[in-house]
DNA sequence: AATGAATGAGTGTTCATTCAT
DNA sequence: AATGAATGAACACTCATTCAT
């Protein structure tokens, strides 16, 4: 979790943006286990070894930590559900593919992608708008992914796509490390879609 | 404000718990529209015209005034649902009426509950067990009405729950006042679980 | 000095804004050695034995206490000096008597005064604007005790209250209380405008 | 801006010490608008283009800074005010134009000058002493600008300059960029002293 | 049942300054 | 001649909580 041990390879040449990637893996664990609010910058420096002042020098404010949070999150899961989705070729394998990488970056892989699900946005500040945003551009590919399914005729793409997605990341209240792994849930899930649930022969549709 | 049936006696003394009820109105309110911990004992006060130190002689501190709302807002959500419930009698529509009634409670009706689902419990707290506790006690209904489901064999009835409770919930993200109303939502997606959306003709089972 | 020994007369009953007034009294008197951007509203606390949190139950913000101490500045200079106007008649005497009551409150008698004099406002408060305007409100005073006069034809009584009030306010830079005493200043000051200083016969008009 | 007679030699090292003038203007200019305290390293660094800490290179700490601005903006205004009083030669015209130099400097040509009216040095620095040497060496060319009038016999001429000086020093309060230029004002408060205003045949002089 | 006054720890943030490079 | 990175102390202000009245 959160790459804090990076082997610093050669002499202890100090990095360039060493310190920079220190306090924001800092930041995204406590943020992600305590939450936005309660998490304090000195909690961040003194996890980092600093003092609370010195983050301002590279951070502008606490709530621009919080963006470079979520941005590097949502770039890390962009890229994990781009390359498994890539790897298949059918559409519900597709879609299954996403739907597991999701899940593990979720739950096991990082501490930046938890925090997207887990943080809701500091209300009033000015940055709660381009986090949903982010957010927004991100599922955005799930928008594809349903839409390249064979569908019947009444099924409606936009709850399909809004179910799965809750039922994904709602996982985080339930999950816990020694149960199914991110790819069991993932084909569960999907496997209750595709297949007909109700075995009354009447069609369940009018309200 | 929220029902909290008040069993308001007849007599000279009409509001036994009187300024109680209003502060806990007021704290459902601030907590679901701004958080716990952003929401302030001050805030609090001042919305029912006291000081913050007053709120003390009602309540012993702010985690149990959370604590307060979650029973509150859990009592009520679970009598709605209930109710819902046992006004249908074929499995699929008392679990179609239990995920209306849920929905709306959630994103309609009340304070109490929508602060279940938006405020994650303080950390450290030893209220937070109890917390997650309550929630649990009340998603039990769920299994229940999922149990009671004639459904294929292979079909997981735990993650079907999951799945329906996360799609649910998740909604508070993007549900907004204009859009589709509860009972709508819950039908569409609990259509989209009934009938099959595979259409090839090969079951959706190996991985 | 500001009226910190009020011989607390009866039992040790807690006044009523007891502390409040102690505050400002605090405040001004820094505020007058220091200047406001150097005190801080720890040392304001310290000064009556609180703790700097506790300031914020009396005054919302330290630049309200700066207005407040202008406010009571004012109201008591100005007191003083149409109590001093009041009690003569003819108008220089007046002037003379408004210009010494102005000294003396700026150079002896209270803190309070001589911060409107020495604590420039702070520039981007939203306060700057109301300071000046008492301020301003103050010094109307001596535009009527200026008007009443005789003068002669071509004197202008702009520039002779601008040339007066500047005189006897730049007087905190050179003042030292061993010296004249603000009655012996004011009069000398008054006495060079009154009579011709120029004793060629030439008028000392055209540029 | 501000003059600085860098008289920049022709050959290749023009900028003898570029930088240190570039930072001391930069400083000048915040410290008067803003004053000393509220004016940052930082904030003055940026004005060049540097870092806060290299202005270490140049000079040891912010007071010195404001010191040299002192030193300089007296230089300045020195030299304005000895060039403009030697090109007359009545004692009258001399001390006229010695106060409209002192005035253009203060209120219009350079922002040394007007640090030296509008920051009140720090309270306990070292350099407080320091910087009022520097503005009584000033005076004291006015103290000879005085002494050299013509005056009846009970003028008394120390307070002459003291009410000469302040009614300009405090221009900068009511002074605005509009209205009459510094030669005008000059000229009307010297105006003011040099004619008999008390129309009454009665000498002012019993106190 | 509530107030007035305060506490004490903590908040995010700013600052002048330092120093190895 | 200047940078990058940090320090440590201070800042104005907020908070949950207490308690005598």
């Amino acid at each position: 979790m959160s790459a804090s041990t990076s082997t610093q390879s050669a002499s202890r040449a100090p990095r360039q943006d060493n310190r920079r990637q220190q306090l924001l893996d800092a930041a995204a664990r406590l943020f992600r286990e305590r939450g936005y609010h309660v998490t304090s910058m000195r909690d961040i420096a003194r996890e980092v070894g600093m003092l609370s002042g010195s983050i301002y020098y590279h951070f502008s404010s606490k709530e621009e930590m919080l963006l470079a949070v979520y941005e590097e999150g949502l770039r890390h899961i962009a890229e994990l559900v781009d390359a498994a989705v890539a790897a298949r070729n059918t559409p519900w394998a597709r879609l299954e593919a996403g739907c597991t990488a999701h899940l593990e970056a979720l739950l096991e892989l990082s501490d930046y992608t938890q925090v997207m699900i887990r943080v809701l946005p500091p209300e009033g500040g000015k940055v709660a708008a381009r986090l949903l945003d982010l957010r927004d551009q991100y599922e955005a590919r799930f928008r594809g992914l349903v839409n390249a399914l064979d569908l019947p005729a009444g099924a409606d793409r936009r709850y399909l796509r809004l179910l799965l997605i809750g039922g994904l990341n709602w996982s985080h209240v339930w999950y816990h490390p020694g149960g199914d792994p991110p790819a069991v849930i993932a084909h569960r899930m999907i496997d209750l879609l595709r297949q007909r649930l109700d075995r009354a022969p009447n069609t369940p549709s009018a309200r």
